[in-house]
DNA sequence: AACTATTTATAAGA
DNA sequence: TTCTTATAAATAGTT
């Protein structure tokens, strides 16, 4: 959008990053009410900055917040979820899990050692940027594979189908 | 962003409007997980189409959504909260840091290495385990602390106070 | 906070 | 629907 082509992945200067965090932030929200507004759509948009403030927004149709996230988790408790799927590599995952075990094993808190509160904080603050990592890594290779899909099915349809020849039509 | 300039008002034309929520929705979804990526920031994003379907989007450093509700829940009830001493052993909490940087050195996400997407989910929920063990000790070591300072008002109570020799009460 | 050179988003049209 | 294209908007880098 600006000046030369923009990576998306975490800017690592803070001044840089809380300022796009400004821009990004009114930006969004402009857009958010504007769907809301145009296309008559009940949304909700909780945005916490990394420093741990809170902003929202939620559209006018909605009375309060509680009631939408009512709406939610009707429809998602019926859901079935889980994914199931995509354990092909069992060997590897066994072998990372031993690793995880070992590399864990020096929280020792089942062993009965002791820690003060303060560290117990620095402890849980380090698994939270541990766990953020992966988190952020899943994220990444989640919307790799799906933009390798979009370029398959975009190369497919103008090839059509190997086996018939005729043009595949897909609705993702 | 178009044509002409766009007024922001409910679209009366029905396949007009959904047209608009297709685009617009597949815009803003892709602009809140920019600004989550960019910006480091915890985001949830919930959507209904006038037609009642659910769309939603939280960043991958959000494990789910009931825990951003109660962040958020946290936020809007009280305001209250920030812990900010506890600090007493500057030196072990460094050194507990340091080990901590090498035992999750493993990682290795920033320096390059691939994981597959199974292999960190379970990374991911080792992490979490780990991470709730954390949290029950600290849960357990804030209680026991507690108990203490209980018993201790206790004995003071009954003793009175060691300058006046008055009885305190306290209401905890 | 403001300014622009660019990139993005998207309303209409096909 | 889906794709293209002419414009309006958003915004990265800069002052």
């Amino acid at each position: 959008m600006g000046r030369g082509r923009m990576e998306i992945k975490r800017i690592e200067n803070p001044t840089q990053r809380q300022s796009t965090f400004y821009k990004r932030r009114d930006g969004l929200f402009k857009k958010a009410r504007e769907l809301a507004v145009l296309c008559d759509a009940d949304l909700l948009l909780l945005l916490f900055s990394s420093s741990g403030k809170l902003y929202h927004y939620h559209s006018p149709s909605v009375p309060n917040v509680q009631e939408l996230l009512r709406r939610y988790e009707a429809v998602t408790r019926t859901r079935i979820s889980k994914e199931g799927g995509g354990w092909e590599n069992v060997e590897e995952v066994e072998r990372m899990c031993g690793v995880l075990e070992r590399e864990l094993r020096f929280l020792k808190i089942d062993e009965g050692e002791e820690y003060t509160l303060p560290l117990l904080h620095v402890v849980e603050q380090n698994l939270e940027v541990a766990i953020k990592k992966v988190r952020m890594e899943k994220d990444r290779k989640i919307h790799e594979e799906l933009e390798t899909l979009h370029k398959m099915v975009k190369v497919k349809q103008q090839e059509g189908c190997g086996l018939c020849g005729k043009v595949i039509r897909l609705n993702i």
